[in-house]
RNA sequence: CGGCCAGUAGCGCAGCCUGGUAGCGCACCUGGUUUGGGACCAGGGGGCCGCCGGUUCAAAUCCGGCCUGGCCGACCA
């Protein structure tokens, strides 16, 4: 490819609505370009690299033995309606209507709709297992895009859903997509970790993460030394001891004027945290749950959620707190509460003579006990784990760190096949339900992660197995005619020796030239210069860690095609 | 959806306080000089100043509403 032929518009500055390295780095080097909130089209450079990625996913599940389709991104919405979730994704979910008032939805996933195909076609014992995928265009209206293609309300998604006769075939399925799974984010040059984690609204049971590490990650992780990983929704934590020894003593309503937060009271009252009641109002499908937690803990939100049984989900509102509770913000507690679910952690059942909120204002109670003062319908695990926290594995303390969710895999069992009523029949002629599992990858978001794992201040650093060409030829004059025809040369020979390259064949001057390769990452430069051509010598430079060698003119193809992997 | 900030040329920004009809840098076009780390000189093109309304002789500027974006929170794969 010739530079002055390309469409690459780089940017000499960085556009103020990003702030995410990959996200800047892809506007900067022309990858992407937005057209909406959360939308983007894909330039030429961009979509080059976005088909790589999307081969290497593509070849893995091939491998696998998966069989690809594609829906369309239009899904009827009584499909939605058999599985209940065209109300439960409420207005995440992209709505849009034929000439003949009929419902659709742009899919944010496709359960539904493989396992409509499968139930319809097929039948029998003997057509199982089955693994079926595509790469395709998934939409969710985001409350809130952000860090470009990385977390847009359209990306694209590979999803493949296995169908088995049995639990074990389902675990044997599930394992061939965990390898594949390694396979790919290995190809793509990530460093990533496997984790444990909440299976959400999707439903079901084994579910595990694929992070890729990285400060800016959304998601947070627990991980110990042992192995151990798992997302923080899903970290168990065990109940805690409480700090203060001795029996119950008798409740006592105190005066606590403005003493509205945690803080205050510690202040005001010389209390420590770890001794009171934090009572938290959530509402759980038009319903208030009150969450009993440990005044220095943090409620895990996904937690609570499981505990609630809630599909949707949100702290409660001031009106709805004073309404539930008869008293304001910040004085709620458990003491005397009515008419509202009461779900504790499990290290709230440890306090003895805890503070609490009296649900009056500027009141709270002084020597709470469980079990004597208030009684939850349960104690579970709602707390939010920290750094330090015990592994469940070995017990060693774990440590936290942030990272990309870039794939996510799941055993599903039956609850989608279940309501769909979909079937197989047995060696016996028995009717029995199929057994799923489904897996996803972000495959913007992985192209993005690459990108946020190799990147420097000068641009992006793509390794040689996933880049946009394996070399640039940078001639430095174009008008100094040694120069341009050595570049020339250079160009066709490593094109024929099977080497992608990027020809910069435009009148700038070095400096000008040689920001822009840093900031596109082509892994190797071969710079020629007038001096270097008159000793029959130019230049490799290698992106990462910028290191130049000298070598002779007639052993570069060998040499950068031997350094891109190619053979001569 | 709440708090804060912002919307002026493709990108980054100034002008707004104190109203008088728009400017800088980069990028782009033409000519020339340059050519190993973002060149220089001269000339040039490009703007519904986010949108709607109000105040005023006059609005990018003041007032009101709305929309869009960013950060934080909430939510989420």
């Amino acid at each position: 490819m010739r530079f002055t032929q390309s469409f690459i518009p780089t940017l000499k500055e960085t556009p103020s609505e990003a702030t995410l390295p990959s996200h800047i780095l892809m506007l900067r080097a022309g990858l992407i370009r937005k057209t909406a909130s959360g939308m983007y089209l894909w330039l030429p450079l961009g979509l080059k690299m976005f088909k790589k990625v999307e081969s290497i996913v593509r070849e893995e599940m091939l491998a696998a033995g998966a069989h690809e389709i594609s829906c369309s991104i239009a899904v009827p919405a009584e499909l939605f309606q058999e599985t209940g979730r065209w109300e439960r994704f409420g207005e995440e979910m992209f709505r849009l209507q034929d000439r003949h008032k009929r419902d659709f939805a742009l899919g944010p996933t496709h359960e539904e709709v493989f396992t409509d195909l499968v139930r319809n076609h097929l039948t029998s014992w003997r057509d199982f297992p089955i693994t079926l995928f595509q790469i395709g265009r998934k939409y969710r209206d985001e409350i809130r895009p952000r860090f470009g293609v990385m977390r847009g309300r359209e990306f694209t998604m590979k999803d493949a859903y296995s169908f088995d006769t049995s639990e074990d075939g389902l675990r044997q399925s599930y394992a061939k997509m965990v390898e594949a799974y390694k396979r790919i984010f290995t190809r793509c040059g990530l460093d990533f970790t496997m984790v444990a984690a909440d299976s959400g609204t999707i439903g079901g049971d084994v579910s595990f993460e694929f992070m890729v590490k990285a400060a800016s990650g959304e998601a947070e992780i627990a991980t110990c030394e042992c192995g151990y990983a798992a997302n923080i929704e899903r970290f168990p934590c065990h109940a805690l001891e409480a700090s203060a020894a001795g029996g119950p003593e008798p409740l006592e309503k105190i005066s606590t004027p403005k003493m509205s937060t945690i803080e205050s009271l510690v202040e005001g009252l010389g209390i420590p945290a770890s001794r009171m009641v934090k009572t938290l109002l959530y509402r759980a499908d038009d319903k208030i749950v009150a969450f009993l937690m440990r005044g220095d803990h943090e409620l895990n939100e996904t937690k609570g959620l499981n505990a609630a049984k809630a599909t949707g989900f949100g702290p409660a509102s001031a009106e709805e707190i004073q309404k539930a509770t008869g008293g304001p913000v910040g004085f709620s507690g458990p003491v005397g509460l009515k008419g509202l679910r009461v779900i504790a952690d499990l290290s709230v059942k440890n306090l003895v003579n805890a503070l609490s909120g009296a649900n009056e204002s500027e009141m709270h109670y002084r020597n709470t006990n469980p079990g004597r003062d208030f009684e939850p319908e349960a104690y579970v695990d709602l707390r939010q784990g920290k750094a330090g926290d015990p592994c469940p594995q070995c017990g060693k303390a774990v440590s936290l760190m942030r990272g990309i969710e870039v794939g996510h895999v799941f055993q599903l069992g039956t609850v989608y096949s279940d309501v769909m009523q979909a079937r197989f029949l047995d060696k016996e002629g028995k009717s029995q339900t199929l057994i799923m599992g489904c897996y996803g990858i972000g495959v913007d978001r992985t192209l993005a992660s690459v990108i946020e794992q190799h990147h420097d201040e000068k641009g992006i650093v793509w390794p040689m197995e996933l880049c946009p060409f394996h070399a640039a030829v940078v001639p430095l004059n174009v008008k100094d005619k040694a120069v341009n025809e050595t570049a020339e040369r250079l160009y066709r020979e490593l094109e024929a020796a099977g080497v992608d390259v990027l020809l910069d064949d435009r009148d700038e001057r070095a400096g000008f030239k040689f920001t822009d390769m840093e900031l596109l990452g082509i892994p190797l430069r071969i710079t020629i210069g007038p001096k270097g051509l008159a000793k029959g010598e130019v230049e490799i430079t290698e992106r990462k860690g910028l290191v130049t060698t000298v070598v002779r003119v007639d052993e570069v193809v060998a040499e950068v095609a031997r350094r891109a992997g190619r053979r001569q």
